[in-house]
DNA sequence: TAGTGGTCTAGACCACAGC
DNA sequence: CTGTGGTCTAGACCACTAA
């Protein structure tokens, strides 16, 4: 007598969360207003308050909507994403600006121990290395070396870095879905080869940043040594008590 | 009929989750283990399978057990704290290093107009200015000045903070309870000043930390500058996609 | 095959907000 | 007062996992 609405195997309560999504990305629903309520939702989708409930506390645990007991539920005001992990063409887009990449060098190396054992792998093993600058507009501002097993992504060498992200690459041509980054910071200054690199004085502060990023499979991935000039773009971080 | 077991006030599930997390802690349940299922909760807590759910859900929501298809609930593995808002006391304890703070000056100024509007105050607002050095052992490697509303916290000059750290001052004796800081980090490098105090060459590249931090209530509570000598203390981060 | 989590029903009473 | 979210019942069928 259930399962009335399975026709596509899609839950019910992710059709609703679906469409209530829809209504606040379309600007149809702005933040603070409210939305339908539980029992409005039940009539409307026919599933029981239950369903709608689950659907509605869902949207509120990852932030869209904000539960008020008694009074209602509204959309949340949009949140600035933080301590998201996302690819340098993301955080660009995000900041609504033009991405720019320059591949420096990119190659196999096999003698990276301490690198092959982040990465879980031998401490001999074969490295794709790429090295990169990452510019906003004109202005170089970063120099980021990452590093993969070359005997599960040797072809990306060949794959269009500097067109594609390599988020993109992973994702799209050998399928891994990556889920978060153990990143560890500190500062430097900058040697003879990167100021050269970031058209920079020798000895200018530098963030580093020390990346490594695992698959949700929990398998680490990639590893990614970045130089970040400072100033003009900072690290924001939210750290929760 | 319901409501059975409603006598203390606090809801079933949050008892039910209440027992499960006890046995953790206490040890009788250990990482990896099975916990019982959502039907052996519901007949030993005498409670419906919806309430049992919401139960193991609402842990494994936070990370506290793990929820596998077909096979059960497990104890997740044990949680570094990431993204952990901290006291500096907190974070020394976590290392199990002794904590080592020295006020360099304390007083109130009222002409930082940027940091009261961080604050969420008028500008010549007046505030409490404490500037401290802090050390892991002998070794000085952090320069921290923060800054509250004088109004609101005009006592916490005489408090001891040599000795109580700030969060637990606040908590205790003003209940403010912080939920959550937005850190701007970059790097700079040590005038002449900061090199004295942290008995570095001037010059010396440092990781700077601009601190706001919030109360449960939203308000911005304690506005932190931060600057740390790299190295021996990296910051760590989780991020999430 | 037995047991588990995932989804869902058609209701119920309570506590709270706002008029 | 009405309407809201918060909690809860006593079941149901499905999809999945492991023996």
């Amino acid at each position: 007598m259930n399962m009335r609405g399975r026709n596509s195997g899609e839950p019910a309560y992710r059709r609703i969360q679906r469409t209530i999504r829809r209504r606040i990305e379309s600007g149809h629903l702005r933040p603070g207003d409210i939305v339908d309520s539980e029992r409005e939702l039940a009539r409307t989708h026919r599933v029981s308050l239950m369903t709608a409930r689950h659907a509605l506390a869902d949207l509120a645990r990852e932030g869209m909507v904000e539960r008020r007991h008694g009074a209602g539920t509204f959309v949340a005001p949009p949140k600035i994403h933080f301590n998201k992990l996302m690819s340098y063409t993301e955080q660009m887009a995000a900041r609504s600006l033009t991405a720019n990449s320059r591949i420096v060098s990119s190659g196999v190396v096999n003698r990276e121990q301490e690198i092959a054992a982040r990465l879980g792998l031998p401490p001999m093993s074969r490295l794709v290395r790429v090295e990169r600058v990452r510019s906003a507009g004109d202005e170089p501002f970063a120099h980021e070396v990452c590093y993969l097993s070359a005997d599960e992504y040797h072809g990306l060498m060949d794959a269009p870095l500097e067109r594609t992200s390599l988020f993109v690459t992973l994702e799209r041509e050998y399928g891994v879905e990556l889920a978060y980054a153990d990143e560890e910071i500190d500062a430097t200054d900058a040697d003879q080869k990167i100021a050269e690199l970031l058209a920079l004085p020798r000895g200018t502060p530098l963030l580093r940043i020390r990346q490594l990023i695992f698959s949700t499979k929990g398998r680490a991935t990639v590893y990614v040594l970045g130089l970040y000039r400072s100033g003009r773009h900072t690290l924001m971080i939210r750290r929760f008590r």
